[in-house]
DNA sequence: CTTAATGATTGACG
DNA sequence: CGTCAATCATTAAG
């Protein structure tokens, strides 16, 4: 209690109230009774410098005292004088910040990961429905998942109670400033934007502990997403159709085998993947297939028979059986001059 | 355990 | 922005 007031009266000392220079404090209190204005003045004033450094009992009782001197009213009325004086001073340091963008990012993130924002009681009914939705087998997905989403609940429960002490922190200290202000305005002049003022920096300082908080919860979820949801660490096999229904397009697309964004999404659908997986794949497919053609050569046969006998299912055109075996496999995606060391 | 296969990521490039 | 090339990390196969 002691150190709060005196915390006080250092960010009170902000206001602008001078300190006269009262001389010697011992040998002024001495004529406390003596009529001479000046002196008695000083005395007074020496009186309030002097309530912090008093236990609180002593101060109240003094307190009480200086409220009902009798020069109280026109010492008050004198300070109100001196504030008038000094009171351009105090407007032209006072600043408005905008909301500082380092934080506003943080929220932002803290929001995207669904760390503040609203309660995630449906969030992981709806993160589990979306995965069965995007991957053909749910279990492993959910499974998988279930961890991750543990952990960020662990976060999400420290952050909000250490977020909610802060505030109530912030508050109480806030409500404690102003009350001792307004006991204080009773003796000195303390208008009620000065109060704003204090306020502001009181809740600037808290902000300020708040982002640490921030900060330290982004870098927490940033380290379990690395851990949990890099999907190299949790790498699945698509199954066999899937890989079928992507070859048998590859290979019959050999000359050109770059899907469009319609064709990607169809096969994303057959495929139960993703159309970014299924570019994955793709690009993937592309690349190993350029560096050892002769590794897929085996490969290659075997599903550029396969289309070709589903086109003489569907169109009993047999007759234009020129060797499909190696379909296109020499024009290397036309670009043969990238190639030079691959001569068939 | 070693190795090959494979899905995903990253940085450069046009 | 999509693709290429290199690389990472995991899975499957030996």
């Amino acid at each position: 209690m002691d150190d709060q007031t005196r915390m006080l009266t250092g960010l009170t000392g902000l206001g602008g109230l001078s300190q006269p220079d009262v001389g010697d404090p011992d040998s002024v209190r001495k004529q406390q009774s003596l009529g001479q204005p000046q002196q008695d003045i000083g005395d007074i004033l020496q009186q309030i410098m002097a309530i912090t450094d008093e236990s609180l009992d002593e101060a109240q009782a003094r307190k009480h005292a200086l409220n009902c001197h009798r020069m109280k009213p026109a010492l008050f009325s004198v300070l109100c004088e001196i504030k008038e004086k000094t009171v351009l001073s105090i407007r032209g340091v006072q600043e408005e910040d905008p909301p500082d963008p380092q934080i506003m990012r943080l929220d932002n993130m803290l929001l995207a990961e669904g760390v503040s924002g609203p309660e995630k009681g449906g969030g992981s009914a709806a993160a589990a429905a979306a995965a069965a939705a995007a991957g053909g087998s749910p279990t492993d997905s959910s499974i998988e998942h279930s961890d991750y989403r543990a952990k960020l609940a662990q976060i999400r429960q420290i952050y909000h109670s250490e977020l909610e002490k802060y505030e109530q922190a912030c508050s109480e200290f806030t409500n404690h400033v102003m009350n001792l202000l307004r006991e204080q305005s009773r003796t000195r002049p303390i208008s009620p934007k000065e109060i704003e003022r204090m306020v502001a920096i009181i809740h600037r300082k808290f902000s300020s502990i708040q982002m640490q908080l921030k900060q330290s919860t982004c870098e927490a979820v940033m380290i379990l997403r690395s851990r949990f949801l890099d999907a190299r660490r949790k790498r699945r096999n698509f199954n066999k159709q899937a890989t079928e229904v992507l070859n048998e397009y590859f290979y019959s697309h050999l000359s050109n085998p770059y899907p469009s964004e319609e064709a990607k999404e169809e096969l994303a659908k057959k495929c139960g993947i993703t159309v970014s997986q299924v570019s994955n794949w793709f690009g993937n497919k592309r690349i190993r297939y350029k560096k050892n053609i002769g590794k897929f050569q085996e490969e290659a046969n075997l599903y550029a028979v396969k289309t070709a006998v589903d086109a003489a299912n569907v169109s009993a055109q047999a007759s234009q059986a020129n060797s499909p075996a190696t379909p296109n496999s020499g024009l290397f995606f036309c670009y043969p001059q990238l190639y030079p060391q691959c001569i068939v």
